[in-house]
DNA sequence: CTGAAAGCGCTTACAG
DNA sequence: CTGAAAGCGCTTACAG
């Protein structure tokens, strides 16, 4: 039903060659044939059937997006901007985004996303934090891969990430210019690379102000190794108020985190920023809304997943080439919780 | 490189016709052949090729998700849970999905998802707002299509709605329970079929409780037809504080509309539920850690994507079937913010 | 610069 | 119940 190769070919009085030559911008065609076969192509309108081109080219024109389930539909909309990230810059190399969640039990082998065992990609993106094996198994197979805020030891990946630790040094440097110096820490350490990233940042940053003492003194953090809640945040303030009198402001590992710690300090009838000034990170649609309104550090998401796209595209045009990670820098943005002396 | 059926044929010494109709499990092949072949496909680990297949049978496998780039990156992850059941129960199928993401501003039919034009694939399920121009589009190409949230008036299309008006109902029915009559209604009235949907069953719901003359008065409610926003719950609340001095609770049209109205509310020193009691729609994370923790209606957001994503394979089965519309049922989740003579 | 032809790996009537 | 064969719509060496 469809108009085919053929049809154009006929009506333009060249062979099928030429024509896929044109459509693919490959190879030598001269200007006039080009120009009287494109016309053509306009005129009828004709899109080559990807089915036919793929089987034929042995390549799928497809790029795989593996996310796990409780990230995807996290509150924070945090993956989901990624998502549209790359779906954005995949429209520049007529890619399809194949999306696939996967759970954190996953059986790998045996119940990897379908379009790995088909080969239905050409390469894949891997957004957040997912099973080992399922890494091991994607890199085994020598697919095209890139991996977006998660990093496997030892393993040569390509990798999107984002600025944590200058985040983080922002933050502290905000707070010193305030002369505020009893800082804390809430989140954790070790149960994802970007919550590490922040951990260390907090450490480097404060170390760099002179406050080292004070991030190395327990009494000042706050760290669970878990899946970040707002209840971590929580739990966290009333902890480190409790071993740390003096403090004064407390970074949280990201908003959600910050959300809670704002409704615990709260609860206990501590007055934001002036007796305790919080800041977050990912600066969601939330922290803007919050009570009061969060400082936050601001983390590009499309931005993420538009760089992860170009990147895999790199990789699938030159296997060989080095891996490469790509930073994307983050912005402190200053709102009312942490505006102690009201110096922006 | 990879293994082909012609491979399976000749390692099972049958045909490859005898091979493709065990993989697709039709037509008749006795049982000894059935499990001698299957038992080589599985020692092989053998998985037909996507393209292939597509190319030969004349369907691609494939369902297009379009998602306008708002809904999708908005902060509720509302649109990302239903996206989520869809893949889910893609997988049923052996389907892969294929995302495509639209802004409000697309020129149909120039720029309208690459799949639609290329026919890549077999159906599509269009999740939330898009443009009407688009919907038409599709309907006008015969492309099979299912709708989620979602409708355009007049047209014939399957759709998967939510409860609104029973939600709503519920809401008005707790309240009432409680003796608190002055309820208002903050959100909107047409810029969405749910909250046209939402409003409706505030009146319908007030009108059941001999409530219709506050229902009818506009005083009590604030209605805004654009996206809905923190902001819009801000502004409302203080509106309708001013207008009808009597109030003792608010609906809102759904949780980030709460999440202002609240806001709005202790900002007027205003307690929360004891003068005024609010209640959200959606259910999201956010609610269940607002200050106070949000009554609002939870909707079952992955269960929709999975019924979308069923009601789209009948039709791709049967084109000719009557258009459905599949409302899945809501639920009132009661919390602090509506609890205000503590009669749950 | 262009064309003829083989081939990609399946499915599907059609015979038998 | 099973096999031989045509065909799906492209791409890509290979000639010329």
């Amino acid at each position: 039903m469809g108009i085919t190769i053929k049809d154009i070919a006929q009506i333009a009085g060249v062979s099928t060659s030429t024509v896929s030559l044109i459509m693919s911008g490959k190879g030598y065609v001269s200007g006039d044939t080009r120009e009287k076969v494109q016309k053509i192509i306009d005129e009828y309108n004709y899109r080559p059937l990807r089915s036919a081109r793929q089987l034929a080219s042995n390549k799928t024109g497809n790029i795989g997006f593996i996310i796990s389930d409780v990230h995807l539909s996290r509150s924070e909309a945090f993956y989901s901007r990624i998502l549209l990230g790359a779906e954005l810059e995949a429209r520049n190399y007529d890619a399809y985004l194949l999306l696939s969640t996967v759970r954190a039990d996953l059986d790998v082998p045996r119940n990897i996303p379908r379009f790995l065992k088909g080969r239905d990609i050409d390469g894949v993106i891997v957004a957040g934090s997912v099973p080992h094996d399922l890494i091991k198994y994607i890199l085994k197979e020598n697919i095209p891969m890139v991996l977006i805020d998660f990093k496997v030891e030892n393993l040569k990946i390509d990798t999107v990430f984002m600025d944590n630790r200058s985040g983080i040094h922002q933050a502290v440097e905000h707070l010193v210019k305030q002369n505020i110096r009893q800082i804390g820490f809430i989140g954790g350490s070790n149960y994802h690379p970007s919550i590490r990233e922040r951990f260390e940042g907090y450490q480097t940053g404060m170390e760099k102000n002179g406050l080292g003492n004070i991030a190395r003194n327990k009494d000042y953090t706050y760290l669970i190794d878990d899946e970040t809640s707002a209840e971590i945040g929580a739990k966290g303030i009333s902890s480190v108020l409790k071993s740390a009198s003096e403090l004064e402001a407390v970074i949280c590992v990201n908003d959600t985190t910050a959300l809670g710690c704002l409704q615990q300090l709260r609860e206990q009838r501590k007055r934001i920023p002036e007796d305790i000034a919080v800041i977050g990170f990912d600066d969601n649609y939330y922290a803007s809304v919050m009570h009061p309104p969060l400082s936050s550090i601001y983390v590009p998401k499309v931005e993420m997943g538009m760089a992860a796209m170009k990147l895999l595209m790199e990789r699938i045009e030159n296997r060989k080439q080095l891996c490469q990670t790509r930073v994307i820098p983050v912005e402190l943005v200053v709102r009312e919780s942490s505006m102690q002396n009201h110096i922006i």
